[in-house]
DNA sequence: AAGTCGGGGGG
DNA sequence: CCCCCAGACTT
């Protein structure tokens, strides 16, 4: 799509599915606009719709922003968090008294300059409330243009961002600026959702490059993690004197969803619960060396402990739990760490009886 | 490039 | 639980 075609079908959706109602939009002055935009910084609409016609009506005008007492502007603020939006929010409002003549700059670079105005925010400001040609990257419309163009790469990272801004700049256009700001933003919100997005009634699907690709999951590509989320657990391998190990089904959903598994515990005390649970005598217990596998997600560091079972019910009380012969194993779907320790556990036993006299 | 600031919602 | 959200600023 050329950015004319881009920027018609965004407009063309906002006049039929676009937010018009929102207490920012009404009355639209650059006071309004800025307030709310300050508001909705890495906050949720339905949040600030708690605040926003409350702060306008303590304080209706740049000049009663300016010469509030800072408690006041605080307590307008409290619960909204990141209070340091809320200092720089009345510093702003000083300085557009002091240097501004109580105007708003109408140009992008001078609105940056003030405290808490970054680049999108000044954006936003320009095109929602000036209809200034100002293209903005907030967190919807980066999702929005980084599945468009099927962005590689993490856009946090500068070069990164960088041609997403300058994918925003191409496809923002001169005329209705404000109503294709407010669209791209619906678009991100109500559409173009991080999870199932419904893209059957996005008005850009058919030059969606994730889209055409079916991957808009895929896009924005997320942060790169270096260091995964470390996690740990314990494995009881509960062997009896028949040469069998417990194990159990795991839910059909999650994570390795209908797979057996070794019971996992959480400390070597919860140990008692699962022996009770399945009237279990154990003996002696020996840890085994630890088994790291990693996910796609996450590392989990696995302490495997060998108990004896000394006696134990002939038959398992439990549904999906079951003795496993270590000698003769049956054919089931093993998690795989868990057939790593059940391998080694078989080989360990085969040495054993191989060598007891 | 990474950390900080916050409360709330969703998977 | 983690991740993310109409980000900006500091280190």
């Amino acid at each position: 799509m050329s950015p004319a075609q881009f920027s018609t079908a965004v407009l063309d959706w906002y006049d039929s599915h676009g937010r018009k109602d929102l207490p920012w939009q009404q009355g639209i002055t650059p006071y309004r606009v800025w307030v709310s935009e300050i508001m909705l910084q890495q906050t949720q609409v339905s949040t600030v719709l708690g605040y926003f016609d409350r702060f306008m009506a303590a304080l209706p005008t740049v000049n009663d922003l300016a010469t509030a007492p800072e408690d006041e502007v605080l307590h307008l603020w409290t619960g909204l968090g990141y209070y340091t939006r809320a200092r720089n929010l009345q510093k702003t409002a000083q300085i557009v008294m002091r240097e501004h003549a109580g105007e708003f700059p109408r140009d992008v670079d001078q609105l940056t300059e003030l405290p808490g105005i970054g680049r999108s925010t000044a954006g936003a400001i320009a095109s929602l409330s000036m209809g200034l040609r100002a293209p903005i990257l907030d967190g919807n419309v980066k999702r929005v243009l980084a599945r468009y163009v099927a962005q590689e790469g993490y856009p946090g990272e500068p070069k990164v961002a960088k041609q997403l801004w300058d994918v925003a700049e191409r496809f923002t256009p001169q005329a209705r600026v404000n109503h294709y700001t407010q669209a791209m933003m619906d678009l991100g919100a109500t559409l173009c959702t991080r999870s199932k997005p419904s893209c059957l009634l996005c008005p850009l699907k058919s030059g969606c490059q994730a889209h055409l690709l079916g991957l808009e999951i895929r896009y924005p590509i997320p942060k790169p993690r270096k260091t995964l989320p470390q996690r740990r657990t314990l494995m009881p391998i509960l062997a009896n004197h028949q040469g069998e190990v417990l194990l159990y089904r795991r839910p059909s959903s999650g994570l390795w969803g209908g797979l057996w598994s070794l019971p996992e515990l959480d400390n070597l005390q919860s140990l008692d619960d699962l022996a009770s649970r399945h009237g279990l005598q154990l003996g002696t217990r020996q840890m085994q060396a630890e088994l790291t596998h990693t996910f796609s997600h996450f590392q989990l560091a696995i302490e495997p402990w060998l108990i004896q079972v000394d006696a134990a019910p002939t038959a398992v009380a439990e549904a999906d739990w079951l003795w496993y012969n270590l000698a003769t194993p049956p054919r089931l779907g093993l998690a795989a760490p868990v057939k790593k320790l059940l391998k080694r556990a078989a080989d360990a036993l085969a040495a054993n009886t191989g060598e007891t006299p």
